[in-house]
DNA sequence: CTTTCCATGTAAACGGTTACATGATTTC
DNA sequence: GAAATCATGTAACCGTTTACATGGAAAG
């Protein structure tokens, strides 16, 4: 059975295609945010799909470095790689360690948990910055090519993700308002630390 | 090295002492959406917790089935639990099947990538009016029982974190809708079906 | 001359999911 | 008498992450 990995780097090539190296940062660019992938997961992954056909790769030879391997799709790959898009989702399964801590927010002094989404909504908002500059050179590419808006199939798909980045950032901030305000509020009567 | 587990269920008996029967289901309930926790993982985690001595436990006669071990935290799970809530959280690691997907929804015809948003939607507006009611029985929880302390301060980590589900939710509606508007656009030129 | 970047890979460790396993009681 | 619920646990598997491993070229 074939896993989300492997169809991350078949869409990765059926974008362009790249080597094992280009596939690794640029997955870590446009796909981090949503199935981060290391090259320790691609390499073998790139033989074991080569050896059942979906990826051919063409030995180019590099100025620094060793030989590189140019992975493309071939038309099996690419049906798969269709099909799989073209298919029915499994419920989604999500993880994030801060609701964990979130969870226990209503115990500790209101200060300390005051601080700790202060540090969050930071971070979220670096976060929000980073895919609004990604957006903006997505836009400005396309833009570059054709003359229409977003025209290329291929930038179809990463604006469509780094819209979604932009949209999760937004309401990750728009929560940790929300948060800090239901801690704040004054209509408790005692927590943790004693109130006066 | 404590994992995330561990002090998800620490979480679970800091808001209540309960059996690892009941904090499956607790835990599967509240915390689902962003720390799934089978129960096969929950009973050798509260082994070696207790082990630790983070949590210890009473056993108590059940009517039906095998005697329950109800757990509850220690004063040093307490401690640990509440440190790590305050500590320093790492950058969040999400993965979303579905956005990778996406990537590649340029690429199929518009009216079956239109289908999957469709579809996608469905899900989520399910998911946003199960949290919706989840709220509500909160809400409804801590009107109820108004004046205990610690129940308000439990139910400010399960708020928290609901309202998290209820915004998460809501900004991926509103992707579905941006999406399938991005994809239906008439400005496009060649991309009707997949090339082969 | 040391760090960074290019470029590829392997192997062990870790954590989570799935399946296996048991058995009593209540409900249909 | 079959299925669902209560209640606990173990073991194999699978995928990801981290660390290990190599080595040339450019830049500081």
């Amino acid at each position: 059975m074939r896993k989300t990995v492997d169809y991350t780097i078949l869409s990765g090539l059926a974008h362009e295609p790249r080597s094992g190296y280009d596939l690794t940062k640029w997955l870590s660019l446009v796909a981090s945010h949503f199935w981060p992938v290391g090259h320790s997961s691609i390499y073998p992954a790139l033989a074991a799909l080569e050896a059942d056909g979906l990826v051919r790769h063409d030995a180019v030879p590099s100025e620094q470095g060793p030989g590189r391997k140019v992975y493309s799709l071939t038309v099996q790959g690419r049906e798969e790689l269709f099909a799989w898009v073209d298919s029915s989702p499994p419920e989604v399964q999500v993880r994030d360690e801060q609701f964990v801590r979130a969870l226990c927010y209503g115990f500790l002094p209101q200060e300390r948990a005051l601080a700790r989404l202060e540090q969050v909504r930071r971070y979220h908002s670096g976060r929000l910055a980073h895919y609004e500059e990604l957006e903006r050179q997505i836009r400005g590419e396309s833009d570059a090519g054709c003359g229409d808006s977003v025209t290329e199939s291929a930038d179809i798909g990463k604006l469509l993700v780094v819209r979604g980045g932009i949209l999760n950032e937004q309401s990750y901030l728009r929560w940790c308002d929300e948060a800090m305000a239901i801690i704040a509020a004054p209509t408790r009567s005692g927590r943790v630390t004693p109130r006066t």
